[in-house]
DNA sequence: CATTGTGAACTCATTCACAGCG
DNA sequence: CGCTGTGAATGAGTTCACAATG
């Protein structure tokens, strides 16, 4: 069933962009699509679309295109979205308290069990979910007996790698850090990066290079 | 001077990557760096840094390695972070206020100048670098007064098509998207997107796939 | 017979390996 | 001598083009 050559990274994005794209079309109504209509609503060309999904299975019908809510169950069941998960967040200042706020996550299953600030003004004090902020002291047994699977670290850059390792400590080894800096980890730590800034300078070295050069685009 | 072969996206985002290290290491009191300590410091391949700097110049000193301050200096003028740039915000909820609150954007040059939301509740307030925020029909107006060059997306996914438009039509051609979901522009148009749950899905899917197969890493 | 699924061709990106040079 | 700069080699990812098929 599942033909297992390497997959690129990119694959990965791009199904997740798909799943999104299919909730849209079941709302709208849609019970199939094809590879070209999904293709350009997410940007991509449509031979990409069937070649990623290529990688998992066959999911189409030749001749007519993709069942949408098929399609969606199979993208869940491929990304692991078709179960909940728990996260603990670190850092409940301004951009800790907006992701805990973010109804995105807990509508696609993620869920926060866990907050932690090393403000002692903050301590104690119950947050968005119903969640009592705990001291940074506590991660270790708090994310254990919560069952944190994923680590969020909203915290200074300065603070970031020794949450990081925090984490790994009590066995959480998904991290998805939204400092502005690198984290170091083992081979076995999943990391991913959202750094605003680092987008800004992409946009801003695109204005000053590519606009009116080539015209180009989405990144 | 600018020896202009095609340049990857990749090494856009990695020579933002090498200007932060280089904060750092101009900050620990280095004055020279080679490529292979800038390298494992940001977790590339020395041949990589030289390849990605190479596309914009020669910087280095043979036998010697970079001048770590004047490095730095020319890779702002490549991303075109050596001036101030001009930010409007749409959107003034949860995430949109931790947005403008990051002490981040004004640290590297990035200036709020505009705040927009459709909320009746919100229009009128001041939020904080002293913006008042002003409804969603003012955005054309107030984005050209105020000479605003960057547009940032906080609502949700079912505005940001409409507001990219706005700004579209106000001549604002640079987007920073934090919607989870794609907008469809002109190709003269540049929009990064800042999608939190496919960042997620990512780790997910690595989570159920990747870790203890191969071991792998950072996004 | 329209559309999928996929090897082959192509394009793009990274790494190697070493000549060039301070 | 050591480290940069870079062409050449390798590797990865995308697109083409068409055979397979419900």
């Amino acid at each position: 069933m599942r033909k297992s050559r390497k997959i690129p990274k990119a694959t990965i994005t791009r199904i997740s962009r798909y799943c999104r794209q299919l909730e849209f079309l079941e709302f709208d109504g849609y019970r199939m699509v094809s590879s070209e209509k999904l293709a350009w609503s997410c940007q991509v060309n449509p031979a990409q679309v069937r070649k990623d999904l290529g990688y998992f299975g066959e999911f189409g019908v030749r001749g007519v295109g993709y069942d949408v809510r098929e399609l969606m169950r199979e993208i869940k069941k491929i990304l692991a979205v078709n179960r909940d998960w728990n996260m603990g967040i670190v850092g409940v200042g301004n951009l800790g308290s907006a992701i805990l706020n973010n109804q995105n996550f807990p509508d696609r299953g993620f869920f926060f069990v866990a907050a932690f600030d090393n403000d002692p003004q903050k301590i104690g004090r119950t947050v968005f979910p119903g969640l009592e902020i705990k001291p940074i002291e506590e991660l270790a047994t708090t994310v254990i007996n919560s069952e944190v699977e994923i680590g969020v670290i909203a915290t200074p850059a300065s603070q970031a790698q020794r949450i990081a390792e925090l984490f790994l400590e009590a066995n959480v080894n998904a991290i998805l850090n939204f400092s502005p800096t690198q984290i170091i980890v083992h081979d076995y730590c999943l990391v991913e990066n959202i750094d605003f800034t680092i987008k800004l300078d992409v946009l801003t070295y695109k204005l000053k290079h590519e606009l009116n050069h080539n015209g180009r685009v989405q990144g």
